[in-house]
DNA sequence: GGGCCCGATGTCAGTCGCTGCCATCACTTT
DNA sequence: AAAGTGATGGCAGCGACTGACATCGGGCCC
């Protein structure tokens, strides 16, 4: 991964390319180095090369910056419900789903996602946005299932059973020294739940 | 309930009695006519008739003044499931601890959540303070079984069968237009998980 | 090539949430 | 009555966020 660069990108001011991705990389270097409450939006506009306004035209708040991705990783949950096999059943489905998020999470973002992990879990605020994120996540799994004949409880059911397998397994990925799949790991993670449940 | 205040309380000023109490009125209701958006902190302090900086004395942000009573609710529940009896095993232990909130969900207070509810539900930054109040409730209650013996998976994952249930319940408790009694809905919903799960 | 259009950015002023600091008030204690 | 204490007010200030308008860069039309 690239090293944190500690003042503003030269030649990459105006107009440089990909304002929105610099604005990112900055707000979370900051946010690793001071802290999220210790950050103003003028520090990461700055190291961006932009400006406060320009910050604010991209991202909805200060906090919506490390979350980018998330719309990202919802279709491709959604789009892996709704193109599971007839045969699968709403487990099945759900899992193929957290499968297909090893295209996301592979091995060339762990650094990425372990810094936003600490970041994010070292503030009030910003585990109150993941929340939602999460919510927002598993409704629309399960208006995913719901599209397969799934009957309305259970697809919440499942698709709540699916986000906590989600979360134990991104936990896991993140966490753990030696440099594991994803889809290893979701393996596990299910296994787990079903011989709970079971 | 009491009708709504439109004005500053007379004789209610500064030394009134129950100062916080006031504020969360006045809170409620400004939130209700107009919206959490377009309410300002010095409006509701000067309707409680008191100052924006008190305000910030008694709640920490303008969010918080809706959510007083969940550390509460906390409290009961919590307290509910360690003295649930020995014999009992973890569902029943939780299932104990959300009928004890017939105390706090009872006939009285069904007006106020109701108006509650429709505040927060129409606020996206409000719903975010809500989750992050629930995932507080399920880790206490997970805690809370932890310490009767339960393994650390069986807690949370009782903990979090719990919550959704308190959600279901709940959202009966206040939409359906009979006035049902806290507890009976707890058994319905209690029966449904039943008959999903096995 | 010159003029024109348009999206991205900058600039500026302003509102509001929230905090720190110190003064003031009502009530209690001694 | 003097001192102490807890709650409140007043004020200054920072930072998040927004609206309105100006400006820049690049593409399009003729």
């Amino acid at each position: 991964m690239s090293v944190a660069v500690n003042t503003m990108i030269p030649g990459m001011s105006r107009w440089g390319p990909d304002a929105r991705g610099r604005l990112a990389k900055a707000a979370l270097e900051l946010y690793g180095e001071r802290g999220f409450d210790q950050t103003t939006v003028a520090e990461i506009a700055n190291r961006a090369g932009l400006t406060e306004r320009t910050f604010f035209r991209h991202f909805a708040d200060k906090r919506e910056v490390l979350f980018a991705g998330s719309a990202e990783l919802q279709k491709l949950l959604v789009d892996a419900v709704a193109n599971a096999p007839t045969s699968a059943g709403p487990i099945e489905a759900v899992a193929a789903a957290l499968l297909a998020a090893g295209d996301v999470f592979n091995a060339e973002r762990r650094d990425y996602a372990r810094e936003r992990r600490a970041v994010i879990s070292a503030n009030a605020d910003l585990r109150e946005r993941e929340l939602i994120k999460m919510a927002s996540l598993a409704s629309a799994i399960a208006e995913a299932l719901r599209r397969r004949e799934v009957s309305d409880a259970a697809a919440s059911l499942t698709a709540e059973a699916g986000i906590a397998v989600f979360r134990v397994t991104f936990e896991r990925w993140v966490t753990e020294s030696s440099n594991q799949d994803w889809r290893a790991l979701v393996r596990e993670s299910l296994e787990e739940l079903k011989v709970l449940v079971g």
